[in-house]
DNA sequence: AATGAATGAGCGTTCATTCAT
DNA sequence: GATGAATGAACGCTCATTCAT
């Protein structure tokens, strides 16, 4: 898992601002959206999203409660802007990645890979992302649904693929399984966050739920090799 | 998929009166318990746990406010009630189905076919169980936990039995292999729970999920190589 | 003046609860609804509609914030049905007085004698009426509009029937007139509400204003030269 | 009714800048002041004083909102000069008619013309100070009271002068006439302030309102009997 | 002088819970 | 047991005002 992401900067990468922005975000004290959005990664993660209140986030981003008000339109679209922020970074990184890679299994491997690493060192993300956003169902439906289904089409895109050149079962359903392995990956993740969540838990989970899942969809006849 | 569930009946099957008792039940106006956690079901589902209203409940129950709290401590509890009754219901006839079948193979399929076909047909428990307990963070962590490790012991049982018999892999982990199932029913759940849900979804889901995790775990004549 | 309004009875005279009824008003500590209302006028007299808190009239009345949104759907309707409730008494009584009077002298006398008499040891009443509901340009437009033109209507109505049988002059606007009445009475009112406020001084003011008003628009031997 | 006021101007007519300072006036972007108590009037007009928000004002005015604060003190204080200022302007321009007129008869006609006829075109100014003024019984009470009772008292004085020379019964009270007067003419702007408003409605109501109010109040020689 | 981002006190409203009947 | 009117603590949000630039 080479070093595309890292505990901290992964998502903040292709984000750092241009050299003539940089003098005025410092001197007001770092960009004050971003803080708040870092902010209620925590406060979320901590206590839930109905049970967080406004002010805490404030607190913990460091600002005044209305400030918040000046960069979200209400509570609701603070976990919303978080989760669309975060989802298109995690979506940009992901169809990066495929390009790169030569087949669906490297694929596959590769998606699993990047999407429980990217996890482990942000233990609060991914409660955020696991069980926050499912907190309101109204948002789920509404907003959510749109990264997710972006989320599933690209996965279920590359095991259609993979059928395409023989790589993968043609028995398989690329939908099942896209919502199969996005299900698994999530409830590893969630008992993660839930438990010890041990640093280095993420990652050997992540291999061994890559080789079920890829000898659950291949074609085994002619395996493929590494 | 024989007879054990229905789309109504599975539930409450080993809960119905003894005839003694329907006309007792039927003069105060039914369990009252019961009816309140059967309309908690369909108003957790639609709106969530925490956008829900006691008064609401009561309303769906035909039962007044107060008398919620005669038969619950708190919000709190018909939830923690809802989910410690519906899980300890399923957990009896996941046992009592895994006794009756004769390896790990035939147990895998049956307990995948038993959870998903179990909310088929029942859509607002479906929701409540995959999104409405996440949406207490503590509740998930204090409450939750308890049943859902007895689930999770359950599976990865099933899958270390069938590991000492030399029907799966020895490489798989059983506790992840065990989450990842979970996580799997769980994502298959969520995703049919938000779409159109159509009605026979789950059932066929379930037979490709079971089928491509067996594949992925069992001893093959062939293992993919690393 | 007879008899028809007194200090406090005048409004609540012809709203007297059935006896079936008293005995739970007396349970339940006296009418809430008009508690509140009570209250209301004396905490919107005090400070205008816009600086008075719901807690102010909640403490008034003697009730929890709360219970004001048992019987209001808000602030607003707090003032609107205060305006509402009082407008509509004192159009049924001055409906009631219009038809025992014989002509439009005695009609027009009487209108303003009840409309100013009623006021008189109501202070509070006056001001919530010529002040508070002003306060809110949306609250007289939408609501107030409509009360206030049956007020307009009545009393245009008057002069017009005294026009057509002789008694008020031919080249009057009835709905000037009636306009022109209604400011005087509530300029008279205002002035009274913000200074002194002595207890005597609106029916000697009523008196003087029903005189100069008659001989302003009344028929007569020697019609003022222009 | 001459020329002393036109649709815009009459107001501002006496502020007009002596030439040498508009060149200055025209570089500071214009007389900051008194562009925010325009905007003022507009927006007070629009959504009343409590309803509008300091920022509205600033933006119609095309000010920062930090720069009302370096000309009013408070909101409270741009309501409290905007109507200190066009009172003294109204009452320089009443003074100095009155001086001109010869008798208490074409006084009250020559106010009753003025007051109604400024506002005709100016509807925004009508509103304000018939409708916002009352908005803060504390602002009626403590300030407007002494603008107000100059009002009262040049308009109680030719009354008072009428009574005098025999022009004016001497059974009218010039106080009690003068607020009769005030409130006659300040229902009819707020009726036509609230109402269709048509340009010429104003001025015809004000010739009704002047000859009801001189044959109520002048000598005549066959007085109403009562 | 002018700006407008930031502040934080303050309030309307909701709703879980209680308890007199 | 059952009711539902009443409670009041709690919180999201607004907006007048400030002040560093």
């Amino acid at each position: 898992m080479a070093t595309v992401h890292n505990g901290e900067g992964l998502w903040y990468r292709r984000n750092v601002a241009e050299p003539r922005f940089i003098e005025k975000r410092a001197r007001n004290g770092g960009d004050k959206r971003e803080r708040i959005l870092r902010a209620a990664v925590k406060v979320f993660a901590r206590k839930g999203f109905f049970a967080s209140r406004v002010s805490e986030i404030a607190k913990a981003a460091g600002v005044a409660d209305g400030t918040i008000y000046l960069y979200f339109k209400n509570k609701d679209d603070v976990l919303t802007s978080l989760f669309e922020d975060r989802m298109s970074r995690l979506l940009d990184v992901l169809r990066t990645e495929m390009s790169r890679m030569p087949d669906a299994t490297s694929r596959v491997r590769r998606m699993i890979e990047l999407q429980l690493g990217l996890l482990e060192g942000q233990r609060d993300l991914a409660e955020v992302v696991t069980v926050n956003l499912r907190q309101s169902t109204r948002l789920l439906k509404q907003y959510g649904a749109r990264r997710f289904t972006e989320y599933l089409d690209l996965m279920s895109g590359v095991i259609a693929d993979g059928q395409r050149n023989g790589e993968v079962r043609a028995d398989v359903s690329p939908r099942v399984a896209a919502r199969m392995i996005f299900g698994a990956l999530d409830g590893i993740a969630l008992t993660w966050a839930l438990g010890n969540a041990e640093p280095s838990g993420l990652s050997r989970a992540a291999a061994q739920v890559a080789e079920i899942m890829l000898s659950g969809i291949r074609q085994s006849a002619v395996p493929v090799p590494d």
